[in-house]
DNA sequence: TCTGGGGTCCTGGTACCA
DNA sequence: TCTGTGGTACCAGGACCC
């Protein structure tokens, strides 16, 4: 391990919550929870003052609302995230060559590799003036960790949160990893968490304690070598810039579950084609086919099937999925259904054995059938209301951008009984007011969201910027459901 | 009205081959 | 020919992470 704070680990703080809230003058210094809205959905970020309440992420977003009934629940929008993500990513690599991303909002920087720091006050300075221009260039904050190992930067900045730098000194880190919960440790989950409370280890330095043999017969071979070297602040691993997908999946649970045969048939033959859409935007081809099931009940199984060579023809993952599918019995109804491929390689290769199936009939084309209904059929989504759009749908997703012809820019607040509320601000207005439009108003349509903050130049939308005065049509109840 | 989506890695069982 | 062994590929499930 080196003797240096080199390794830097930044962690943007609730990030889409937080981009939401810069995006949304009206919801600054409110509690904010994007995630899936459907009756099954979860929470994907809260922002600090939602976590006042209790929710967190990964929370089922009905028990969130039950908590925080009058936070504002938004969808979210993964297009502006990683625009934002991309522009935090550039700062890093200004840093050095390698930047690990783990996430949108995460990523380890070797710093000694880019010759940006090399002891820690080097360090010091390079993580404040990091943190500084990530909020000149996107207004938002992010935590930032330094330690000479991966792991220790990590735990750095989960402290440093929110908006904050820590440094672990090498030399401290026993001491400072000792009291810690077992569960502070990279791949202590729920499950390793029990196991390991069973055997009466609960901190950091009771798994030290332990000693490597123990950990090995409780949780494996690598599992058990990977957690005492842990425990023991003992982190070798690299920081990777560059790592290949191993897989690529797609995968819908719904809002009821399905238990119509030919209907699930139907949803797998979609999804695969979704899978492959994925694969070939990646200019990736796999071998492996693999299909996910959750039953009612919540018991998953998966069944995969691999093929002489790699694939990227719609037509045979559809046709492996459909012969996997036949495999599981889904009485009793499905909530989801995945299909992914693995075993990829770089390169399209046609794969004429697995092709025997021929020229099939209707090999559909990959072109986007517009966006299908995901979910129970006869359910209405509460927020997610389409309208009538020539041939298409149009749908109000809460929390998304809109463009009035009249009112300018704006954003859905919420949808339902025919009726959109929308509330009309950028960021870098005031707060704006609300006006409720019918779902069909010809005036209103979807627009891209604006950058958070505003390119030198003024170009904000072309005069999305206004306020307007209009009347409050609708009180706008956030959340609305 | 519990429990998303997209990934990675590991383990144990089984089949196959030399 | 039968049996044992070891390596490898494949398959299914579990755990974990963000």
């Amino acid at each position: 391990m080196r003797n240096a704070p080199t390794i830097l680990h930044l962690d943007m703080d609730a990030f889409y919550a937080s981009v939401e809230q810069a995006s949304k003058p009206s919801l600054r210094g409110k509690a904010v929870i994007v995630g899936g809205l459907g009756p099954r959905g979860v929470v994907a970020t809260a922002s600090y003052e939602a976590r006042v309440f209790g929710v967190h992420s990964a929370m089922p977003m009905a028990q969130a609302r039950r908590l925080a009934p009058n936070a504002a629940y938004l969808v979210p929008r993964f297009g502006i995230y990683r625009e934002i993500s991309e522009q935090v990513m550039g700062l890093l690599r200004e840093l050095s060559p390698l930047v690990e991303p783990l996430s949108l909002d995460e990523a380890f920087v070797d710093l000694e590799a880019g010759e940006a720091a090399w002891d820690e006050a080097s360090a010091r300075l390079v993580g404040a003036r990091l943190r500084a221009d990530i909020r000149a260039v996107t207004g938002l904050a992010g935590s930032v960790g330094l330690a000479a190992s991966k792991m220790l930067a990590k735990i750095a900045s989960e402290q440093a949160k929110p908006d904050g730098m820590v440094v672990i000194e090498p030399g401290t880190e026993r001491a400072l990893l000792g009291p810690m919960s077992a569960r502070t440790l990279p791949g202590v989950g729920p499950a390793t968490g029990d196991h390991l409370r069973r055997a009466g280890i609960h901190t950091v330095e009771e798994i030290a304690e332990a000693g490597e043999d123990e950990l090995v017969r409780l949780l494996g071979k690598a599992h058990g070598h990977a957690l005492y070297a842990m425990a023991l602040a003992h982190d070798e691993r690299p920081v990777v810039a560059e790592r290949e997908t191993k897989s690529v999946s797609v995968e819908d649970t719904y809002d009821v579950d399905i238990h119509d045969r030919v209907r699930v048939g139907m949803e797998v033959q979609r999804l695969a084609d979704r899978c492959v859409r994925r694969l070939r935007e990646a200019s990736l081809s796999g071998r492996t086919i693999v299909l996910k099931v959750r039953r009612y009940d919540f018991s998953t199984l998966t069944r995969s099937e691999t093929l002489r060579g790699p694939t990227d023809d719609p037509g045979v993952v559809r046709e492996a999925a459909a012969r996997l599918l036949e495999s599981v019995d889904t009485t009793g109804g499905v909530r989801l259904l995945g299909v992914g491929v693995s075993g990829l390689a770089d390169y399209t290769q046609e794969d004429l054995f697995a092709q025997a199936a021929g020229e099939r009939e209707g090999r559909d084309d990959l072109e986007e059938r517009g966006e299908q209904t995901v979910g129970g059929g006869d359910v209405e989504p509460v927020v997610a209301v389409r309208g009538v759009e020539g041939a298409g749908e149009r749908r109000w997703l809460a929390g998304h951008d809109v463009r009035h012809v009249e009112y300018g820019h704006g954003w859905v607040q919420g949808s339902g009984l025919g009726r959109v509320t929308v509330r009309f601000e950028t960021p870098g207005s005031e707060p704006g007011r609300v006006r409720t439009f019918r779902v069909d108003d010809p005036g209103l349509e979807r627009a891209e969201p604006l950058p958070l903050v505003a390119a030198r130049g003024g170009a904000d939308g072309g005069g999305g910027g206004e306020v307007p005065g209009g009347a409050i049509g609708a009180d706008g109840a956030l959340g609305a459901g």
